[in-house]
RNA sequence: GGAUGGAUUCCCGAGUGGCCAAAGGGGACAGACUGUAAAUCUGCUGCAAAUUGCUUCGGUGGUUCAAAUCCACCUCCAUCCA
């Protein structure tokens, strides 16, 4: 099996600098697993690192799209896939960076998306038919058609119940029987999945001075920016925490301070989600910065270990 | 100094004699997640190993079978009059 790093966490722990320093260390290339800094002119609010900050080391999936052009992971495995071919071709081992958990998933496990398109009509009529007539009633057709997931998918979740109906409809099996299958996947490659974390508080506080910071930095103007560009909120990477609150800031629907507030808020919230989604994943590499008195070098050092172990050094 | 209004569980805020460990919201915490994932959704939140018990609604003391809710005094806050 091919050699694959994967280093991710919680936002804001510090995974940027850390990548650095490993793919120096290791002769790697950096893949971003990121949703929202694949977008071009989306650098501020999504934290992005600076071409000089990357020290020469290879960058991959960064300013890639037009933040009208819509990712998902799909797109986001297929190119991820291609990018690695060219890094194993030149020798070198892919550290996979990032914090969307689901989409590390998707290139570790490879992840079977491939056998059915989305169908966008059909959504449409669900979504029409969810607003018009409440989420119950597409809920009660799942029933009828995947038990298994109509059990599994809360009817409140909207979302979901609209994939697993258009997957049924697609390919007329059950999308919980394709999920359970995928589930048993093992990784696809010779890994080390390492998680790095801080105690909460301190998370929290970094979250906070970031976003500060991010406000110090020009956060405003870029939105602003992106807005003159065209950019709506309804638009995939208007999505992303600090977007969407200074897009609803600029359109006079918020002040500076509850937009503020409320990025804060939900990047917490969101750092809260990252952390259960690497418990639930098995094989993770928990590093938490305290339990190396948040010395980069000894954190480093542990990392190098696990990699010899496991083959891949 | 006087008048009035207020003090509720981490926060905001309902509750005016029993159906109140106390609505609702927020936060915190926990979880789900396989084509929007920085999205979407769920659970939980006084303590104690039970449908049981214990401690809570500014403080103290009272009334009552029964008080967060009524009475007295006290403390603090707000507004108004001096």
């Amino acid at each position: 099996m091919r050699p694959l790093i994967v280093l991710t966490g919680p936002t804001a722990v510090g995974k940027t600098a850390l990548s650095i320093r490993l793919a120096k260390t290791t002769g790697g290339e950096i893949l971003s697993a990121d949703s929202m800094q694949v977008y071009r002119g989306m650098d501020i609010g999504s934290a992005k690192i600076r071409p000089r900050e990357m020290e020469g080391v290879p960058h991959h999936l960064i300013d890639i799209l037009d933040p009208a052009e819509e990712f998902n992971v799909v797109v986001f495995q297929k190119l991820c896939k291609q990018a690695m071919e060219g890094i194993y071709e030149r020798g070198h081992i892919p550290i996979l960076t990032g914090g969307t958990g689901f989409y590390i998933q998707a290139v570790l496990k490879d992840v079977d998306f491939t056998e059915n398109q989305e169908n966008t009509a059909y959504r449409r009529q669900l979504e029409t038919l969810a607003k018009e007539q409440g989420p119950e009633v597409l809920h009660r057709r799942l029933a009828a058609v995947d038990p298994a997931s109509a059990q599994a998918i809360h009817a409140h979740n909207v979302k979901r119940v609209i994939r697993a109906l258009e997957f049924y409809q697609l390919t007329g099996q059950p999308i919980s029987a394709h999920n359970a299958q995928e589930a048993e996947k093992e990784a696809a490659y010779r890994s080390c999945y390492f998680v790095l974390n801080d105690d909460r508080e301190k998370l929290y506080q970094r979250i906070e001075q970031r976003v500060d910071r991010m406000l110090a930095e020009g956060l405003v103007e870029e939105v602003q920016r992106l807005m003159n560009q065209g950019c709506r909120r309804d638009m995939v990477s208007m999505q992303g925490l600090g977007y969407k609150e200074i897009l609803d800031y600029l359109a006079g629907e918020l002040s500076l301070e509850e937009a503020v507030y409320r990025i804060k808020r939900d990047t917490r919230h969101f750092a809260k989600r990252q952390l259960t989604w690497f418990r639930r994943e098995k094989e993770v590499i928990w590093l938490n910065k305290p339990d190396y008195g948040y010395d980069d070098d000894r954190i480093l050092e542990a990392m190098q270990q696990h990699l010899r172990a496991a083959g891949i050094l």
